[in-house]
DNA sequence: TAGATTGTTAATCGATTAACAATC
DNA sequence: TAGATTGTTAATCGATTAACAATC
């Protein structure tokens, strides 16, 4: 069966929260309209693949003046589902985990941390700021008894296929894995890597381009 | 001027670090031999995406029985830079840049934290692991003295901009940015983001994706 | 040999970019 | 008005995927 239906493209999607930062910057200095060319200098894109870029949240702008900041905010926020806050654990309470229950930044999208959980005694009972640390094998519960959509995995990469298979059983709809391995889970769970060895690769790849470019004589990016 | 080499293509360096875990794994447990189709099988990828990747490394495989474990081992970590190690320094010791500084993940990647550096002086002359905090203002002569090439930025967003860019002045090559604010920096500099926004973006629009398409195919969920 | 797997060449797909008319 | 900016339609570009001959 055939919906037809793409959804806003993944690049795009990964554009959206650069323009946000911006446009939320705009608001707080009392700018009411910006236009596609200046947040494209800005950020150092083109004007038409913003244009196209926000064309997809649905906001259409004025010829001349450009789009009105609020609305563009609200639309991007809209798009993202920012706007409906959703709660989330984390799992893995070391040092990564531990930062990344703390990060205040994460209501900015909607995403509350409630909870954080691991096999550690000693961490039982603690709180790493706000959010207390329970024992993992409390984690069924606490997700039948709270309305939690998503867990963020940072445990060790030889734990994170089993952990994110228990997280699962649950019934996380989502998970958001920081381990340092590629999970295989079924198809009805969503899962987003933040993987620093994928990313350090990206950098290091750029370094050697940069430094060939060099050598043999100028230019060019993407990323 | 035309150069015609264009590298690696991005998806494909994104691609490798996958490979890498797999084959070192692989390794481990004896394995001298592999396949495309295997290893395709275990990451979710088609059998044609993983030849196409691996011939980027330049190993060629053998019909019927597929690659040397060993030598696409060896041939990624060199097609990634992985094999020089380099140095680099933390900037930003709060819980995030604590974290990354003392991931004891990051020596397989060839990346070698020496020093961590913060503008509080409460965290200078402590350490992180193995790793020591200095003053921010130390961070030049640092530079100048050691062989830093990456800095690793973890301070706030507000902070980004104008940290990033006393980095630029003390000659780094680039900057791996895991501040949640887009730095504009000059081009002979590579900048890296993880940024968790963009992260949490990805994930949001694919539950909302997923979410579409079980209310047009059939069952209605609520959450 | 037969069959699985490789590597290459061509087709497809999707995103970016260009061109340009519409408009305030 | 004149000129900058928008939105759309078409062209380009690059990555993925398909097709298939080569090969162990």
């Amino acid at each position: 069966m055939e919906t037809g239906y793409r959804g806003i493209p993944i690049p795009t999607i990964k554009r959206l929260p650069s323009y946000l930062r911006l446009l939320q910057g705009y608001r707080e200095q009392g700018m009411e309209m910006v236009s596609a060319t200046t947040l494209a200098e800005e950020l150092g894109l083109k004007p038409i693949q913003v244009r196209k870029d926000i064309s997809c949240t649905g906001i259409e702008g004025k010829p001349k003046v450009g789009f009105v900041v609020v609305n563009l905010i609200e639309a991007i926020i809209h798009t993202l589902g920012w706007d409906n806050a959703t709660d989330a654990i984390v799992v893995g309470a070391g040092h990564l985990g531990s930062a990344l229950a703390r990060y205040e930044g994460f209501e900015r999208y909607g995403l509350k941390i409630v909870a954080a959980f691991d096999v550690d005694p000693n961490k039982w009972d603690t709180w790493l700021g706000d959010v207390p640390v329970f024992p993992l094998s409390k984690v069924k519960e606490y997700i039948d008894r709270n309305h939690v959509n998503i867990g963020v995995l940072a445990v060790p990469a030889d734990q994170a296929q089993e952990t994110s298979e228990l997280l699962v059983e649950c019934g996380l709809l989502a998970i958001w894995n920081f381990a340092p391995k590629d999970l295989r889970l079924p198809d009805h769970v969503v899962v987003q890597r933040t993987d620093l060895a994928t990313s350090f690769a990206v950098l290091s790849a750029k370094v050697r381009q940069k430094m060939n470019k060099k050598e043999l004589s100028s230019e060019v990016d993407d990323w």
